[in-house]
DNA sequence: GCCAACGTTGGC
DNA sequence: GCCAACGTTGGC
């Protein structure tokens, strides 16, 4: 199983926006930037992700699932770009903070250090790990 | 709110 | 196909 990191402000549609939509889920939709569908493209129903807050918060708040791979995105006329959808898992224990993140050698590789623009991100089951025990500790 | 970094666009 | 100009993102 796959794992990936979704960013989004939280004033725009944050952790608790999505875990109001419940079972159902979210279009994740909106997104334009080939990388991102490309990662999108990868998806896989039952993949987990990571929701991070950008802009303010900057941390990992929650986990997601995946629960439709990538179809097209509703919200795009043009017919070029897609999206998944998505449901909110858990909230993690303990937020980790890019800070947190930053400071850890294990987490310095992550897409979320390295390229921080990317909306949707690949994470590995490594960086998944740390960061899940971090979470709980 | 600022601005650096990045992606996209469009003129040539 | 190059690259300057522009728009957007996101950390600070």
């Amino acid at each position: 199983m796959a794992h990936y990191l979704f960013k989004s402000e939280p004033d725009v549609f944050g952790w608790d926006d999505l875990v109001a939509k419940g079972e159902a889920g979210e279009e994740w939709d909106g997104v334009r930037n080939y990388q991102a569908r490309n990662v999108m493209r990868g998806m896989e129903v039952g993949d987990t992700g990571f929701f991070y807050h950008s802009r303010s918060g900057l941390e990992i708040v929650g986990t997601v699932e995946i629960i439709a791979a990538a179809h097209p995105d509703s919200t795009d006329d043009s017919g070029k770009w897609e999206c998944v959808d998505i449901r909110a898992a858990d909230p993690l224990l303990r937020p980790i903070s890019l800070d947190q993140i930053k400071a850890d050698p294990r987490l310095a590789d992550m897409v979320l250090v390295k390229n921080s623009r990317l909306s949707v991100q690949p994470v590995t089951d490594a960086q998944w790990d740390v960061v899940m025990s971090l979470a709980e500790a």
